[in-house]
DNA sequence: ACCATCCATTGGAACGTTCCAACCTGGTGG
DNA sequence: CCACCAGGTTGGAACGTTCCAATGGATGGT
C-alpha cells in the first residue's frame, strides 16, 4: 500500500471548479445558495459536486468566516435522565437553528470539566452550554469573558454569563407543603451534596419548614445525586435514631435509593414513611416505582439554554440574562397521610 | 458599539510570537512540545501565551495537519440507558487517546441520521461511530468508503466498515433455555421492530425454541424498543387470546412495558407469568423492578468501537473487522417456575 | 452611438496554523 | 585554519475556504 498514489484525497472546491469549468468563487456562491448565479452555471456546479462527492471543508470555512455553527455542551452525568432530557432539548433547538453539538462529560470532576471547556475554546465553538456544572462560579465567569456561555441547572447571578434554572427554593417548598398538608411534622431532607441546585433545595427546605413553624423538626442529612446517596441517607437517619415520617430526597435517583433503603428494613411506603423525589424523570413514572416528585421542565430548560446562546451569537446581546423556570408537583403513590 | 475597536479579537500565534520576540514557527514548536527548543525561549513563549490567553485555533491546525482528533458519534436514542452506557465507553476511550466526541441524534429517523453523518463528513471528523443506527447497510457502506466507520450494536458483514455487536442469537437462546428449564413451554417474544439487533433476537428466539422442540409453541408479536412497545405487545397477546406463561421482551424498556401491561390486568409476576428483558440496564436492577435480563457488555462495546476506529486512524488498518461480544444471563425476581 | 448601470463572474488576499528547507552560530576534528 | 556538523531558529508555502474589489458584457436611456 505504501507507494500507492493517493486516490482517496478529498475533492476540494478547486476540483469542482475545474470540472464545472468555472472559478472557485462561483462554486462557493453556489454552495452558499447565493441567488446571483445563473441557472446554467448553478446546474453545472451542482452536477460536478455531486459527481465528485464534494463536501465543503467546515474547518476551512470557519477559519475565514469566524463561525463554526457548533455549540459545546458539557454534561455532568450521562446516566442521569434529567441531564439527558435537557440535552435533548438543546439538540432540538440546535438542529432547528442549524447548529451542531459537541458533547463532553467532565468525568464529574471540576478539573475534567475545565479541560473539556478548554477544548471547546480551541475548537472555537460559537458558544458553550454547561449542563449541571461542578465548576465554581469564578472560573466560569472567566470563561464567560472569552466565549458566550450559558449555565443550565446551576444558579448564578453573574453579570457576564447567562443561566437557566428551576426555582429550586420554591420546588422544595412545594414538597414540604404537600407533606405538611398530609399531617407530617418530622421531615428529613437528603441533600444532593455539591451537585447543581443542591444548596437551593436545602435552603428552600429549611425556609419552608420554618414557615410552617417546624424549623426545629427539620432534619438535613448529607447525600448525593445518586441512588447510593439515598441509601447512605437512610443509613444515617437510622444510625442517628431519628427516623422521620417523611423523606424529601434531592433528586429521583436518590429517592429510589431511599425506597430501597427503607424496603431493606421492612418499612412500608407510604404507610410508614412518605417519600418524595425531585426532577420527575421517567423513572419516577414507572408503575413499580410510582414516586411523587417535584417536576422540572427539563426539555424547556434545554431549548431555553440554546436560545439564550443564540441571542448572543446571532442577536448580539451583550448583557447577561437569567431565566427561572417554575417547578410543579407530580403526586403519585409514594406519599400518604402521616401515621397517627 | 459600532465603531468600537475590536478589543475582543482572539490572540493568534503571531501575537504570541511578537510578544515573546520570536518567530511564529518557534511558538508552534513550543505549543506542540517539540524538544529542540531552548529552555529560555520556551519559557518566554509560554509566558507570553499565558499572558495573552492564547489558545491554538483547532480549525487552522486541522486544516493543515488533515487531522481533527474528533470522532463523530450518532446515537439513535438518548433516553435509552443502553445507548448512553455505550457512549460512556466511547467517551472514556476517546479521552484516553486525546480524542473529542461530536454527538448527534438522528431523531430516530434514517434521514435525520444521514444528515448528521453528512455534517460529520464536512467537519472532517477522523472517524464516525454509529450507535444503534437505523440507516440501511448499503448507505452505511457508501459512507464507509469515504471515512473510517464503525457500527456499534448493529450487525453487518460489510467488507468496508467495522462493527461491534453482542451475539444476540445466543442471547436469545440463553433466555429461552432459562425459561424452558423452569418448565415453560408457551413462550412469547415481543420484538424490537426495526431497531438495532431486533432481527437477530427474533432469529435466536425461533432457533432456540426449535432446538427445544417447541417451534410450534413459539409466539412472536411485533413490538418496539420502548415501554410502549411492551405494552402493545401484551395488548396483542391478550386480544389474540394466546396468553403464554413467559414473555421474552426485546429489551428492558419493553420488558417494563410488559410488567406494566400485566399488572394492569392483575396478572402476577412471576407466579402467573415470567418476564425476561434484554440489555440488563440499571433499570432492570432497581429493586422495585427486579427484572431478569440478558446482559450486554455495553461499556466494553463503547471502548471497543473506539479502539476499532483508532486501529484505522492511527494504525492504518484497511480491512474490515467485526467484533462479537458474548452475552450472559442476569437472573432476578421476574422469572420463576411455570404454573402447573 | 455613447455612457451609465447592472448583472454574472472572477482573481487574489485573507484566515491561523503546520511543515519544510534553509539559515545562523559555535564547536570539533583534520 | 578551514570544512563540517548539530542544535536552535526562521521565512515562506501550503491547507481549503470566504469575501471583496474588479472585470467584462449586455442592457437601456438619451
Amino acid at each position: 500500500m505504501r507507494g500507492m498514489t493517493d486516490t482517496t484525497r478529498k475533492p476540494t472546491i478547486n476540483d469542482v471548479a475545474a470540472k464545472a469549468g468555472v472559478s472557485k468563487s462561483l462554486v462557493s456562491l453556489v454552495m452558499n445558495n447565493a441567488d446571483s448565479v445563473s441557472d446554467r452555471r448553478r446546474a453545472a456546479v451542482l452536477a460536478a459536486a455531486e459527481e465528485l462527492g464534494y463536501r465543503p471543508n467546515a474547518n476551512a470555512r470557519s477559519l475565514v468566516s469566524q463561525k463554526t455553527h457548533v455549540v459545546g455542551v458539557t454534561v455532568s452525568d450521562f446516566r442521569n435522565p434529567f441531564f439527558t432530557d435537557v440535552v435533548e432539548g438543546i439538540t432540538t433547538a440546535a438542529k432547528a437553528n442549524g447548529y451542531q453539538m459537541l458533547i463532553n462529560t467532565g468525568d464529574r470532576t471540576p478539573h475534567g470539566e475545565t479541560e473539556a471547556i478548554d477544548t471547546f475554546l480551541q475548537m472555537r465553538t460559537d458558544g458553550i452550554i454547561l449542563v449541571g456544572t461542578a465548576v465554581d462560579n469564578e472560573t466560569i465567569d472567566q470563561i464567560g469573558v472569552v466565549s458566550p456561555l450559558v449555565s443550565a441547572s446551576h444558579a448564578t447571578r453573574s453579570p457576564v454569563i447567562d443561566s437557566v434554572v428551576t426555582n429550586d427554593v420554591k420546588g422544595a417548598r412545594l414538597a414540604v407543603e404537600l407533606l405538611v398538608g398530609l399531617g407530617h411534622r418530622d421531615i428529613a431532607h437528603i441533600t444532593g451534596g455539591k451537585g447543581a441546585g443542591a444548596s437551593e433545595r436545602v435552603r428552600g427546605f429549611r425556609a419552608a419548614m420554618m414557615g410552617e413553624g417546624l424549623a426545629e423538626r427539620a432534619i438535613v442529612v448529607e447525600g448525593e445525586f445518586t441512588e447510593s446517596g439515598g441509601i447512605w441517607g437512610v443509613d444515617d437517619l437510622f444510625s442517628s435514631g431519628t427516623m422521620p415520617t417523611a423523606v424529601f430526597a434531592a433528586n429521583d435517583q436518590a429517592a429510589i435509593g431511599v425506597l430501597r433503603g427503607l424496603a431493606a428494613r421492612g418499612i412500608v411506603v407510604p404507610d410508614d414513611v412518605s417519600v418524595i423525589g425531585y426532577d420527575d424523570t421517567n423513572l419516577a413514572a414507572f408503575e413499580h416505582i410510582n414516586l411523587t416528585s417535584v417536576h422540572q421542565q427539563r426539555f424547556l430548560m434545554g431549548t431555553t439554554a440554546m436560545e439564550l446562546m443564540l441571542e448572543r451569537v446571532v442577536g448580539g446581546r451583550q448583557s447577561a440574562r437569567h431565566v427561572t423556570l417554575e417547578p410543579r408537583l407530580t403526586v403519585r403513590g409514594s406519599t400518604g397521610r402521616a401515621p397517627s
